[in-house]
DNA sequence: GTGCTTGCAAAACGTTTGCACGTGA
DNA sequence: TCACGTGCAAACGTTTTGCAAGCAC
């Protein structure tokens, strides 16, 4: 696949995304205006998560005129809609990331520098599902979080 | 062992976690006063994770004149000392369980329901640490929350 | 045209901080 | 004694909300 092809299935794939946001608003009477366009392609497009901050930023630099109050509404929405999941932090700020589109992943964190690797490892799902399984639950869904030393951090302290 | 010896050994334990706390204070030159001697004793006490506000609360029965703020920074210390663990969540609120004498155990929490479980599983530790090092981290923590069904609720489910 | 949406500013919320007064070592 | 600790209230940063004007359907 040349560039050209793969951008041209980058975005067939957001507008059957679009699709999904569009029915998902239509079966509340909500409606597709424009701040909801580009805060929905701002937050879909990105293939990491991120937090209000960088999203509002990017979303401002399309549209200057979108408030806070929109991105807020906004991305309650596209949570409802399953879209989008909010992820608690240790520092209090949550992180958002595009949940359609993206394979699913945990994380890894270093909690000296806070760089944070995706990762993802078949024996870890399989093993929740027998936990769950195990208390007569039906797993649903799950977060993980590991927190370590990244091989840099780590160096750093050796040598201090 | 019988009630009476059962509450004595309660008693030591605490004794010992207490000490604990009051070398960390020494070693900071801070001082064990009355209000952190109350709220030190109703977190470890506790047996499964509370909220400020249910803390706040059952401190204030204990004595009604300590304000939120030295909730705060008092649980702060205690999160410092190692006493004390703070777990982000969804909804915002974070929660706080006491570390020490409470063994290791993750979460699997009813998404209909609220009920939560608390489980450890070996297996599950092992996993982690494999993934952290394949990495290249140190694994210094992890916070693993399951979200399912309850056998209750899938059964109301199934019925409605 | 109707009623959902918006930006703005104000409010609300949980948490932190400055300060004068209290208190433990 | 005197530095640390406290309660109170004010400040803070983030998120939510009320409102009048705007816009999608």
């Amino acid at each position: 696949v040349n560039l050209v092809e793969e951008l041209s299935l980058k975005d067939k794939y957001i507008k059957n995304v679009q699709q999904i946001f569009i029915d998902f608003l239509a079966s509340k009477q909500l409606r597709l205006t424009s701040p909801r366009k580009t805060i929905f392609n701002e937050i879909v497009m990105r293939e990491t998560h991120t937090n209000i901050d960088e999203l509002y930023n990017a979303v401002k630099q399309k549209d200057s005129r979108i408030g806070l109050a929109t991105m807020y509404r906004t991305l309650k929405l596209l949570i409802q809609a399953d879209l989008v999941r909010e992820v608690a932090t240790a520092g209090g700020k949550p992180f958002y990331e595009a949940v359609v589109g993206r394979s699913h992943h945990d994380h890894l964190t270093c909690e000296k520098c806070g760089s944070s690797i995706e990762f993802n490892n078949q024996q870890m799902e399989l093993l929740q599902e027998e936990i769950a399984k195990s208390y007569g639950y039906t797993l649903t869904g799950h977060a993980l979080y590991l927190m370590g030393l990244c091989p840099d951090c780590r160096k750093k302290k050796n040598i201090r």
